[in-house]
DNA sequence: TAGATTGTTAATCGATTAACAATC
DNA sequence: TAGATTGTTAATCGATTAACAATC
């Protein structure tokens, strides 16, 4: 955002304002990546973008496929913004794969998932199951290749050797009513 | 899943282990809310279920509204999960108010969220427009009396007493990049 | 009674904060 | 040079862990 506001040089305390941290936290993180700051000055706005991207690792590009077609599934599917950030969606599985996809996504049979996960090798599967059927669909592609699961199903999936970030948006919702309530 | 399965008491290092947490920290945490645990014997099941629902604020119902009927609007007012935790979606607001929903629920102008609000007084606002209309949109829903956000958008709302819960679904993305790099 | 497990205290650990010399 | 702000050390704080008396 500071980059295309034009803004060049940006101070940890205005950083630490913006993101109601204090200034000694974000340089203490920035520190533990490496010394990417200059006394008096401040953080150079394009310099740090870049550092907090090869922190990330989204220097890469990742492709990306979608498990279930349902709601969620498709959500994902139509929503073009991860792509800015190098993510690509490729493809969607479904049991019945004869829904429609609305954006020209190739929409394809879950019993076709070995062989394109073989052929294709995807970087990134999204569990977008139902709880009862997200270990299920989640081993499956670990045992046929994948090494990063991002998952939506409410239950924590753990395979060794494998990453796994979880969305849990039902516990979001507690959170929320338990902030309601106190 | 312990009640369903018909269990009737569970001790702190089961729930530990099935959580990645230490004994220690089950009965510290559980203990900040009262003593609900019976030494020798451990949780009974049922109880601490009714222990941790009335914690969170899930024996009440809440009436939930969707502001924004775009993918995760639709994706959210599709899934019907929430409503066995007591969160009820009552309607679905969006700038063009002719996009049919699947499932029944009401699509609503953005311009009778005013009076919708006050008459029906619905207990959260789900922001689900894009980012760049969350601080407007989430700015009108709190103007016209809503207490409490759930937002998808990916900015850092906040309105003095009003409860936030965000997903940030691109962080979680980041996070997984991350990961798969280290 | 013996075994199990809580509630709770004390010890340990790590993260946050404060402070400041280095230096742009 | 004077002002600003980093990188980094030391002090503070809070959370996690370990331990155990209480007690079912």
């Amino acid at each position: 955002m500071l980059e295309e506001k034009g803004i060049l040089k940006v101070s940890s305390s205005f950083l630490a304002r913006s993101m109601n941290l204090t200034a000694s936290q974000v340089r203490q993180d920035f520190c533990n990546f490496g010394e990417f700051g200059q006394q008096g000055y401040g953080y150079d706005v394009i310099r740090l973008k870049n550092e907090i991207l090869k922190i990330l690792g989204l220097t890469k590009r990742y492709s990306v496929i979608i498990l279930g077609a349902g709601n969620i599934g498709r959500a994902l599917a139509g929503y073009g913004g991860f792509l800015r950030d190098g993510f690509e969606v490729k493809a969607v599985f479904d049991e019945k794969s004869d829904i429609e996809l609305e954006n020209g996504l190739p929409l394809l049979s879950m019993d076709s998932l070995q062989e394109y996960v073989k052929q294709e090798k995807p970087d990134i599967a999204v569990i977008a199951v139902p709880g009862q059927s997200a270990y299920e669909v989640a081993k499956k592609a670990v045992d046929f290749g994948i090494k990063s699961l991002w998952n939506f199903a409410p239950i924590d999936l753990k395979f060794d050797g494998v990453c796994v970030e979880n969305i849990f948006m039902s516990d979001s919702l507690y959170v929320l009513a338990y902030k309601m309530n106190h």
